[in-house]
This record gives C-alpha cells, sequence and structure tokens, in this order.
RNA sequence: CUCCCGGUAGCUCAGCUGGAUAGAGCAUCUGCCUUCUAAGCAGAGGGUCGCAGGUUCGAAUCCUGCCCGGGAGGCCA
C-alpha cells in the first residue's frame, strides 16, 4: 500500500516537474488524525519549484486518481499529504494473525549464511550478568536472523590456551594445595572464587596427589604466575591436563548456565583447535607480506595501512603468537566455512579492537564488508535502591545464575532486551522481581493469560466459535479502541523489519508492551463476550490476533507466554 | 591526549535514516471490582530534549565546539 503511494506521487511529481529527482517521504503520522500515511513530497518541492508547499500538496491531490483503498486526502499542517485508507484494508493481516499465520513478515531479499557469535567469555571463570545480556541480545537477534530467512550459526568462541588458561590451571593448582594440607597466597592475576575451590577438589578427585607439592615451603620462592608456571611446568609433566580438565568443566558449566538461559548455541569453538591444524601459521602467512614487519624481536602486523591507530603485536618476542595472531586465523576460517555475514556480538569494551581486526581481514584479501560488530554497553545492577558494586578484579561480580535465581528468566531476559544495546543496562533487581504493572514482563503475560482465559470461558459456556467465518465479522469492530488496536496490528510487521534492520529487539519489546495495553484498556471497557453473537465472535477474532502476536513476539525474545497466571 | 557510548518529566527509559501539540512506565494526586483474571482500567499534574552556535521551510533528531557521566587505548584476553 505505502508503495502503491509512493509510487503513484512519483508519478505525479515527474508531471508537475518534469527535472524530478528528490527523495521524499511516506510515512506513519504519530498523530491518527493525521491519517494512515503521510507524504512530505510537497514540502520537498516547495524548494525547487519556488512555491507554497500548501499550493504544491492542493495541485498533487487534484492529479491524484481515485484510489480504491483510499477514502480521503487532505493537505494539513505545513503542506502535508495525508492518506486515510478505507476500514477494511487493515483486517486482512488482523485475520491471518488469529489464524496463526505470521510467515513472511520479514523483508529480505538476499537471504545469507551467517555466522554469529556472541557470548564467548574466557572460560576461567562462570558467566557473569553482563555476559547475560550479550547471550539473551545474540540469541534473540539470531531469531530475527531466521525469521529472515536467513540461515544462522550461533558460535561460542573458547579461549582455551595461552596465560589466561594457564593462570586458570594455576589457580587451580594453588587451591588443591589447601586440600592436600596447606593454603598458599594466590598471586596477581590468579582467580578467586567458590568456583575455583570446587575445581579443585574436582582435580583432587581426578588426579589424587600428583600435583601435590613435596614441600609447601617452597611456595616463598615464587610470588608471580610467571614464576609459578615456570615451576610448574618443568616439575609436572602432566600440568597442561590439569588446565584442561579445569577449563572443560568451566565450559561445561558455562554451557549449563546458557542453556537455562535459553540460549543453546550451534558451536563450541576451541582457540586451540587453530593452533593444532596450524591455521595460526597459516593465517599469519596469507597477510599481505608489506603488512608485517619484525621489531625489537617480535613480529608485527601494520595495522596503521588500514587506518587503525597503531600497529599490533603478531608474534611476542618470547615467541608466542597472541590473542590477536588467532583471532586472525579464527576469522579467516569464518570466511573459508563460506559465511557470507560473519557478526560478532561484542562488549563495548572491545570497541578498540575493531578496527585491527577489520585490517587484518582486508589484508587476507577478504571482503571485510561482510564482518559486522555489534556492541553491547555494560550492565549494572540495583538493589534496595543501591548500585551492587561489581569489580572483575576482586572477583566481585554477580553471576547469572544468581540473578535468574532472584528474579526469574523471563525478566532476567526482558530488561537485558528491552534497552537498546548502546545504552548501558541499570538493572533494577527490586522491579524485575515485582509481579505487577510495573513489570512489564508480567503486564504482558498476562494479557496473554487474560485471552487464553476469555477463551476457556467461552467452552466453559459452551460457545463455540467457527473462526473462519468469524474473521469476516471483523468489519462490525467500529469504536475507536477497536480500530485502533486493528491498526496498530497492522505495524507488527513494520516494528519487526525495524528491529530486523537495524539488529535491535527492544523496539518489539515495547511494541508488546504497548499492544498489551492496548488489549487491558479494550477489555476494561467493552465486555468481550458480547451478548450479541456476532460483536462477540468479532472480538474474540481481534483478541486472538493480540494473543497470538504477543506470542510470537514473546517467542522471538524467547520468553514464555503462559496460558494462565 | 585520542577513540566509543550515554546526557530527554522527580526516577528508569523510548523517540534520533530531519516533519505537525516531544512519548511511555514508575513515583505523586483522584476515581473504578456482587459483571469475561484488579497481576487490570480511567483521569490529573509534571519538560530551557546537557550548553552554545550552524545547516533548513522545519532540528530532540544532521554538523561544529564545549560541559558532565561511563568505557577503551598492553608484546593481557
Amino acid at each position: 500500500m505505502k508503495q502503491k503511494i509512493h509510487n503513484i506521487l512519483t508519478k505525479i511529481s515527474f508531471e508537475i516537474y518534469p527535472e524530478f529527482s528528490e527523495e521524499f517521504k511516506i510515512s506513519k503520522p504519530n498523530n491518527p488524525s493525521h491519517g494512515d500515511w503521510t507524504s512530505n513530497l510537497a514540502l520537498i518541492l516547495a524548494k525547487k519549484l519556488k512555491k507554497s508547499p500548501i499550493v504544491i500538496a492542493e495541485e498533487i491531490i487534484n492529479r491524484f486518481d481515485s484510489y480504491e483503498n483510499i477514502s480521503n486526502i487532505e493537505v494539513a499542517g505545513a503542506g502535508f499529504i495525508n492518506f486515510f485508507l478505507k476500514d477494511e484494508i487493515f483486517l486482512e493481516l488482523t485475520k491471518r494473525f488469529s489464524l496463526g499465520n505470521f510467515e513472511n513478515l520479514v523483508i529480505n531479499e538476499n537471504p545469507k549464511k551467517i555466522l554469529l557469535e556472541y557470548v564467548s567469555s574466557n572460560p576461567t571463570g562462570p558467566i557473569h550478568v553482563g555476559h547475560g545480556r550479550s547471550a539473551a541480545y545474540g540469541s534473540a537477534i539470531a531469531n530475527l536472523y531466521k525469521l529472515a530467512g536467513n540461515k544462522v550459526i550461533q558460535e561460542y568462541y573458547i579461549n582455551d590456551r595461552g596465560l589466561q588458561a594457564k593462570s586458570l590451571g594455576l589457580s587451580v593448582f594453588l587451591r588443591m594445595q589447601k586440600i592436600y594440607g596447606k593454603e598458599i597466597q594466590l598471586p596477581e592475576g590468579c582467580y578467586e572464587g567458590d568456583y575455583i575451590n570446587n575445581l579443585a577438589e574436582l582435580a583432587v578427585k581426578e588426579f589424587e596427589e600428583k600435583f601435590k607439592l613435596n614441600d609447601f615451603n617452597i611456595a616463598s620462592n615464587y610470588s608471580t604466575v610467571k614464576e609459578w608456571l615456570g615451576f610448574i611446568e618443568k616439575n609436572y609433566r602432566d600440568f597442561s591436563n590439569l588446565t584442561k580438565l579445569s577449563i572443560d568443566i568451566q565450559i561445561n558449566q558455562i554451557k549449563e548456565s546458557l542453556v537455562e538461559f535459553r540460549v543453546e548455541f550451534d558451536e563450541w569453538f576451541k582457540e586451540s583447535t587453530l593452533f593444532k591444524k596450524e591455521l595460526v601459521n597459516d593465517a599469519l602467512k596469507s597477510l599481505k607480506k608489506n603488512d608485517i614487519s619484525k621489531k625489537e624481536g617480535a613480529s608485527w602486523f601494520r595495522s596503521t595501512n588500514y587506518g587503525d591507530e597503531k600497529d599490533r603485536v603478531l608474534i611476542r618476542d618470547d615467541n608466542e603468537p597472541t590473542y590477536f595472531a588467532s583471532d586472525i586465523a579464527y576469522h579467516k576460517n569464518k570466511y573459508e566455512r563460506g559465511f557470507n555475514k560473519i557478526v560478532n556480538v561484542w562488549g563495548a569494551d572491545h570497541h578498540g579492537y575493531i578496527p585491527r581486526v577489520k585490517a587484518s581481514i582486508e589484508s587476507l584479501g577478504l571482503d571485510s564488508s561482510l564482518f559486522s560488530v555489534l556492541l553491547i554497553q555494560f550492565v549494572s545492577l540495583k538493589e534496595n535502591g543501591k548500585k551492587v558494586q561489581m569489580s572483575t578484579r576482586s572477583g566481585e561480580f554477580i553471576e547469572l545464575s544468581e540473578l535468574i535465581e532472584k528474579v526469574g528468566i523471563d525478566s532476567t531476559r526482558y530488561y537485558f532486551l528491552a534497552r537498546k544495546p548502546e545504552q548501558s543496562v541499570e538493572f533494577d533487581i527490586d522491579l524485575a522481581k515485582k509481579t505487577d504493572k510495573d513489570n512489564h514482563v508480567y503486564y504482558i503475560q498476562y494479557a496473554h493469560a487474560r485471552i487464553c482465559s476469555l477463551k476457556k470461558e467461552l467452552s466453559k459456556r459452551d460457545i463455540e466459535i467457527d473462526f473462519d467465518a468469524s474473521t469476516n465479522k471483523l468489519t462490525l469492530l467500529k469504536k475507536d479502541n477497536e480500530k485502533d488496536i486493528i491498526s496498530f496490528i497492522n505495524s507488527y510487521p513494520e516494528v519487526l523489519n525495524h528491529c530486523y534492520r537495524n539488529n535491535e529487539v527492544h523496539p518489539l519489546c515495547f511494541y508488546l508492551r504497548d499492544l498489551s495495553s492496548k488489549f487491558h484498556s479494550f477489555y476494561n471497557s467493552e465486555k468481550i463476550i458480547s451478548e450479541d453473537e456476532d460483536l462477540r465472535d468479532a472480538r474474540i477474532v481481534l483478541s486472538t490476533a493480540i494473543q497470538k502476536i504477543i506470542k510470537n513476539g514473546l517467542d522471538i525474545l524467547k520468553i514464555d507466554c503462559p496460558e494462565s497466571m
């Protein structure tokens, strides 16, 4: 419909102004009294024609052949052309939704094979609330991508090697000593927390006394991670197995937390596999020769050739490849797996990392326009009106599982998703715990449950409704609030398309909230199970459309949609 | 110092690919349950859209500068 109006307007504007080449818009006005669609065409033309926009607008209207679906056209305000459509054309989508048909709502002329990588938190500790936000967001975006007909692989990249992994192994090693008999001070850079103690216990079960220090006093010789690792790697040949076990257990816990949070990955990609297959070396060799230089014993990538702030180290002077080196290999691998859209969801603290990764992709001769990064801002928690202190350093971060336990999965997901990604989230635990209107999740779920309950009421009264036939009764809905809901229902596809185009889901959250609000209002003002049977049927069809939209939307967000509350 | 994000009602936030009187929830006040779920509804008040310029018929929205808050600038990941 919008497109049809656009075409006609374009044609008319050529007639009155042959050199016409301007962009004009057809949009939905905020104010319903301004029509169903409005165009700024006359305002744009006014400049070129040096005439009053109102005069031009009237001229355009006069040339407008009557169009079957349009009930009225008017000029308003500074020269807007407002289109009022016939009520009937709004009924199609409502019918369709009430019958549960949500096919092909998102327009995508070019379906792709997408690799969506998100969370990818280090397996050196549990998932905390910040990761939770990425997890909720990534899983919802994945659903949107699928909805648009793309093939999507969701992937978690595991940093299971390098210094951090060894530090985890070391932390567990030292905590094992406590079980063996003596508590040893952890050096700076080690991991703390109950989970390390748990890992130590499991490791002792697995390895028994294999990692016991012969002489606890030796501890006084070492005070840094490097010193400790030097000693351990020399004297305990199986230390890498301890590290591996720790990482594996940690990954499993992460997996469990994520599954509980309704986030499931298709692939778990281990960084270490890149090394086993020599993919890191291969990748580095594939970089353009003059993008690499040696300096101070290290090998550097000249990312400044591609606009990065400074060059980056690939191989350190101790011959260890950096994280960046494996990341180059990892991204090369993503391209080689045949994806034509590669999306990374990263915490905003990684934004400085983007230029170098893009640079490396270009240096590999790959198309960096297929690659994009979605940045997510941080999460802070508020409880009892006060900020909850969190710092990774002291290990005082709040785990995702802890938050879920407090406020539930639905609330947690919703409040992560209802905020635009570039806005930091202040998560109000007390609000999220509430079970009334303050909490939008319950409000939306309640609307859905109410509609389900209406239908139960129908069967209680032995009323059967022929759904297919009843959809034609929608024309009986003539009240303002009913027409307003029908119009609002018609904007659902636009909301989804907007979300898809912009990699956002918060507009969907707001839409569902508003739709619920309209329903609650409707419910309070009208008797839905009316004495007038035709009216009753029509209202049930309308309510069902709302119910199914809520279900459809909450499914995308992976939020439960109970039938009774 | 450089880069990124935010600054909109008392609070938490939408709106930002320029459009008509700047929206919602909470909080504050006033009403509504013998009637389909009150986990709900109706109504009221509440704003220099951080500041200053600029572009334009039109700016919360685009551009420049500045101020405030958060984050990033490792041969860590």
